[in-house]
Parts: structure tokens; C-alpha cells; sequence
DNA sequence: ACCTGAACACCGTTCAAGT
DNA sequence: ACCTGAACACCGTTCAAGT
């Protein structure tokens, strides 16, 4: 059933071993050539895998999200939300790598897609919200993210380490709260 | 008045022209060694005035964001919304440079403010949902003008992209609503 | 105070050539 | 089919030295 293994490695492996080595140093150090040397090949080596980095990148940011779960009945709009930040948050710059490749995969992507279903199926401004809520998400995630790497090559005080972390959790569900409510304003008024 | 001006170029200048060069060539572009050459000097010689290159996006970001208008009173949500927006969107590539410097400028921005000002005074959660909104803009920008790039280099149809700024300012319009929407409702609730 | 020149340690990508 | 080796055209940053 897998498919014939003639080289050393196939796209799937490679992606696999980018999102291990973007835990562990990070987006900005995940190049093309300390990609290959974790794979022991030259770094043109990538390039019969895979048409560019933003090629491999596009990859990985599917992989990445291919963690959110199916969309199942009865979600709301908070859980769905949530499933999509966690999926972010699992990796390390996930956000930013997703943010990146999502210009080129305009079809609705597996994010977009848990986020409608949450959503009243009749209305049909439930596209544009489903697509507001996705935008949010991600730049909320983005920013959280990036205010990680800033602490750990040690910027500020870790003294609010901690606070941040519930500051940006209440501002998650303050968002996706709203936006619920909104929802449901806008609904009633059939 | 004018502080003496002994040297070539001060921060003021560069930001400047680097400004330029970000409208006229996209941020992949905006490198220092192409920034010092637009300055008729050496690369190294950016490093007087600037600490490193995040130094440098941080004062761009800045800029971008000083041509936000005074909060002023009455102004809806909507309409301080729109103010980020469309100061982001004056410089290609904006929204993605002040969210690469976001991390860094913890403080209230300019953005935060006009958007605070428009929610209510008296309820504690308008800090949070003033941020939430920010995020969202943030997030919404970013993905419109990663787009924008990749329709110049001719990826796809030319005949959709009237179609995807209406989109755009659709989708922008119903995550702005929803939000407002939500936090009358929040209000009314005491 | 402000800038040059040279160097260091990297990048992404292409392409002929190997197996 | 899959990979090597070498090259091309770049990066950000540091630092002694100049003026």
C-alpha cells in the first residue's frame, strides 16, 4: 500500500523534520540549508522535493493544520476558535508560517472550514464571519507568538510572564465573545 | 529650531527612504545593503544611526502608524477601524511591518488608542476588546496585502481582483459589526 | 560625530553532472 | 528517480580605521 521508496526521503519526512526543527529554533532558523544538513543532503538536494521554500512552507503550514479537528456538531463558535489556536500554538511560529502561505491557498482551508460550521448555516454573511473570525485568530495568534520569542532571548521582565499569558487568553475570548454575540444580534433581527 | 545637521543623513531621513523603498519594492526588498546604496553609503554605516535592522522596522512602523488621525470624540468603532486600516494599507506591505514590530512596542500604540476611544469609558473589558479589534485589523491587513504580492507577480486571474477588494472591505465591515454589535449588547446588559 | 572598507558567517536557488 | 558539487547573487552585522 505505501508507495514505492526509492530515494531517502519523501516530502512527507521532510516536512516532518522542518516542524521539529521549527520547534526547536524557530521560523527565521528554518532554512533551506540547515534543513538539509539535519537531513544529511545538500541543500539542493530539497529542491527535487520541492519547487521552492515557500513551497515547503506551504506544506508544513498544512501539516499544521491538519491537527483541527473535523468540524462536529453542535461546536460553537468559541470551541471552533479554539481548536484553531490551539492547532496554531501546538508549533512554534505556527501562526506566522500559516499567516504566510495563506495568501497562496485562497480555497477554504480546514481552519475556515471548522469555523463556518459553528456558524448559523442559513445566514449567508456567515462566509464573511467565518473568514473575520479566521483573520483574528491569526493575528491574535501571531502576536502572542512573537511576543514569546521576544521573552526567551530574554528582552523583558519575566516577572509578567505569567500575566501576559492570561491578558492574552482573555483578549482571545473577549474577541471571539463579541463577535458571538454580534452574531447572534444579527440573527435575531432575522 | 532645526537640531544641527552635521552628518549626511539622520533617523528621520532614513525612515524616510526606507519608507520609499518599501512602497516602491515590498519589505523582502527593503534590505539594509539596498537601503544604504538608495542613501549613497555604506551598509555599515546605517549602523550608527540604527541598532539593527529590527531597530529600523520599529521607527518605519512608527511612522506608518503616526498617520492615524487624533482620537477624536463620537467616533465609532467603525470608523477608528477603518483609520488603522487604511493607514496600514497607505504603504505596501504596512500591516505586515508593524506586526514584526508589535512584539516590541508593548506600551498602547496610537492604533490602541483611537480604537479605545471608541468604546465606552465606563466598561473594564473595553481594553481588551480594543486590543481584540487591533488583532483583527492587524491580522485582516496582513492577509489583503500578502495577496496584493502575490497577484503583482502574476500568480493568478487578473479578472477577480476587483471581486476580492469587495470582498476584502466586506468581510472587514462584518467582523467590524459583529464586534460592535456584540459589545452594545454586552453594554445593555448592565 | 559620522562614515569607509573589509571581513565573517550566513542565505535561496540553479544546474551540470553523477548514480 | 534522486542526489552531489560548485557556483551565483545576495544577506545582516561587526569593527578597525579614517575624516
Amino acid at each position: 500500500m505505501t508507495p514505492p521508496r526509492t530515494g531517502r526521503h519523501d516530502r512527507e519526512h521532510i516536512v516532518g523534520v522542518a516542524l521539529d526543527l521549527l520547534d526547536r529554533f524557530g521560523l527565521p532558523d528554518l532554512t533551506m540549508r540547515r534543513l538539509a544538513t539535519e537531513l544529511d543532503v545538500q541543500a539542493s538536494a530539497l529542491y527535487w522535493h520541492f519547487d521552492s521554500k515557500q513551497d515547503l512552507l506551504a506544506a508544513v503550514s498544512d501539516r499544521i493544520l491538519a491537527r483541527i479537528p473535523e468540524p462536529s456538531a453542535g461546536l460553537d463558535l468559541l470551541a471552533a476558535a479554539r481548536a484553531v489556536r490551539d492547532a496554531l500554538l501546538t508549533h512554534r511560529d505556527g501562526a506566522e508560517v500559516v499567516m504566510s502561505s495563506a495568501a497562496l491557498r485562497p480555497g477554504p482551508s480546514r481552519a475556515q472550514d471548522v469555523l463556518r460550521s459553528a456558524l448559523p448555516g442559513d445566514v449567508d454573511d456567515a462566509d464573511l464571519a467565518a473568514t473575520a473570525v479566521l483573520q483574528f485568530v491569526l493575528g491574535h495568534t501571531t502576536l502572542v507568538q512573537q511576543r514569546m520569542h521576544g521573552e526567551s532571548h530574554g528582552a523583558a521582565s519575566t516577572a509578567g510572564a505569567l500575566d501576559d499569558r492570561a491578558t492574552d487568553a482573555a483578549v482571545f475570548e473577549a474577541g471571539i465573545s463579541l463577535i458571538s454575540l454580534g452574531a447572534d444580534r444579527a440573527r435575531s433581527r432575522h
